[in-house]
DNA sequence: GTTGAGCGTT
């Protein structure tokens, strides 16, 4: 039996591999001692040049006509990451090829819950149906053989495990999970999942696919329903998702964002001291990542000001006999957001009660207001009085506002005394646009310039309720729950602001009017302060 | 002979 001598990289010290009986190298051979990679190549004594090895179904071919492997030793070949953008700074051969060891490198992955009677074979049967297996053992009682539900698989390439740790397995009638030993179930670390902004309805699931399809293999598009402007693409390797983090791509014409899916409670880690103003009022509940079921946060430092109440996944029946408030004081903390909330079972988990009491009042620093005034409507001064510009998201790119028409700037200075008609808590006259105040609101939306809460139909309908489609529910998936129980008694109120700072307004819900749940009580008092809820989990 | 969260005689 002919051995070739093949090293990971030059210079390193060679293992002989055993070529087949034709002289071939079975790629497979080559993997099991050097994961990941997909082929070799040699130095040319002659020339000094690098020369590549011939590659065919699974078998590399030695370079001499008469079968010989000659006295090279041969050094590995790894896959060539996508050349994107973001590799332009990796020029470096040993960073990249130590990057991909760790990236690619496949790991024994442990198989729990398998069924007492599995055997070996049996899992190894399994799992050859994800790629070549290059163990597959079962950990048993040593007097009794006895298998212990559990085992440990290895795989051939970096592929197949991946889409292993992304699937389920249902192996000999029992589920199974796989994981990477100790790992904590993760799967992987880096998030597999983006946001897709900025799509618009005519965007379908497999369109998203197809186009995404082209950076690497996609294993599921989510569009939530009610079409609200964007949706979640997840790739089978977390790299992809990470690559397109932060990129325009044109689906369809459409200019559509690519960010990240982390959870919210990831990417706020980073802001600390700073005059924030977050006022979203945007829940998504579907496809969230709930770290925990119930969230209260209250204080007076952080970002987490007010009450932050989430209740999510539904079936928990605290929509009836809820009673929130959040009171601050000196601080940044008004406004609720209340996760959950919800009727009925099934994705219930994005209701979004804002109750009103929508007093920005900004001193100095970063003024971002996504409050949600809706209730506001034909309020001649809604107490906007923001002049700071754009406050940090944290991950999440801000929209070019400039392009959508909208000042940035608050709505004090252009708005007051105006008769706005529009439900978004900055200056923007919608019907002015020179596009679809839909898409422009569902943008808006994205991006959470204007809470999901909807005006009932009943009341002020003079605000333009554009946004009113996006509040059906859709039956069965009641997410889209967007009840808003901020009305103000006495709408219309001309003056929203309180004085002295103070957000005295009459911020009591009047629920029964709205088609809210009843018994609910909301209410909102501040002083000086800035409002800092914020927008739930994306993933 | 049973069982059902875990982490492997290298």
């Amino acid at each position: 039996m002919d051995f070739v001598q093949v090293s990971e990289e030059e210079g390193d010290e060679p293992i002989e591999l055993p070529a087949e009986e034709d002289g071939t190298l079975l790629i497979s051979t080559l993997q099991a001692q050097f994961p990941g990679s997909c082929g070799l190549k040699y130095r040319n004594m002659d020339s000094k040049a690098v020369r590549g090895v011939r590659s065919n179904e699974g078998r590399l071919f030695p370079p001499n006509v008469d079968s010989d492997w000659g006295d090279y030793v041969y050094f590995c070949v790894f896959p060539k990451e996508n050349k994107r953008k973001s590799d332009d700074n990796l020029e470096n051969s040993t960073a990249k090829t130590k990057r991909i060891e760790t990236r690619l490198r496949c790991t024994d992955l442990i198989v729990l819950g398998l069924a007492w009677k599995t055997t070996e074979d049996s899992l190894r049967e399994y799992f050859e149906g994800y790629g070549e297996v290059l163990m597959a053992q079962i950990k048993k009682d040593v007097k009794s053989g006895q298998s212990k539900g559990f085992g440990f698989v290895r795989f051939g390439s970096y592929e197949a495990q991946m889409r292993v740790l992304s699937n389920r397995h249902l192996i000999d009638g029992r589920w199974c999970e796989v994981k990477v030993p100790n790992s904590k179930g993760m799967g992987h670390q880096v998030p597999c999942k983006v946001f897709v902004g900025r799509c618009t309805e005519d965007i379908n699931s497999d369109d998203l696919r197809e186009y995404f399809s082209k950076f690497g293999e996609v294993t599921d598009v989510f569009i939530p329903r009610p079409f609200r402007a964007f949706s979640f693409v997840t790739f089978l390797d977390p790299d992809v998702a990470q690559s397109l983090c932060g990129e325009d791509h044109i689906i369809k014409g459409v200019s559509v964002h690519v960010s990240n899916a982390a959870p919210k409670a990831e990417q706020n880690r980073t802001h600390q001291g700073q005059n924030y103003n977050y006022n979203s009022g945007n829940n998504f509940g579907m496809h969230s990542y709930h770290p925990q079921g119930n969230h209260m946060n209250s204080g007076r430092s952080g970002h987490h000001r007010g009450n932050n109440q989430h209740n999510a996944h539904g079936g928990d029946s605290t929509a009836i006999g809820n009673s929130h408030s959040n009171i601050g004081s000196g601080g940044y903390g008004m406004g609720s957001n209340n996760f959950g909330g919800n009727l009925g079972g099934g994705y219930t988990n994005g209701s979004n009660h804002n109750s009103g009491g929508n007093m920005n009042r900004q001193e100095g620093g970063m003024s971002y207001n996504r409050q949600n005034n809706f209730h506001g409507m034909n309020q001649p001064h809604n107490g906007n009085v923001g002049n700071g510009g754009w406050m940090n998201r944290g991950h999440l790119d801000m929209p070019n506002l400039q392009a959508l028409g909208i000042n940035s700037q608050g709505s004090s200075s252009s708005n007051q005394g105006q008769n706005m008609n529009n439900p978004l808590g900055v200056g923007l006259n919608l019907n002015s646009l020179p596009m679809n105040p839909a898409l422009v609101a569902a943008a808006l939306n994205q991006w959470s310039l204007l809470g999901n809460q909807l005006q009932n139909q009943n009341q002020d309908q003079q605000g333009g309720n554009f946004l009113s489609w996006m509040a059906q529910n859709n039956g069965g998936h009641s997410n889209a729950s967007n009840m808003n129980s901020g009305n103000r008694k006495g709408s219309n109120n001309p003056n929203n602001s309180g004085s002295g700072g103070m957000n005295k307004g009459d911020n009591s819900a009047a629920n029964d009017q709205n088609g809210c749940p009843s018994g609910n009580s909301w209410s909102n008092q501040s002083s000086g302060s800035q409002n800092s809820t914020e927008k739930s989990n994306f993933l």
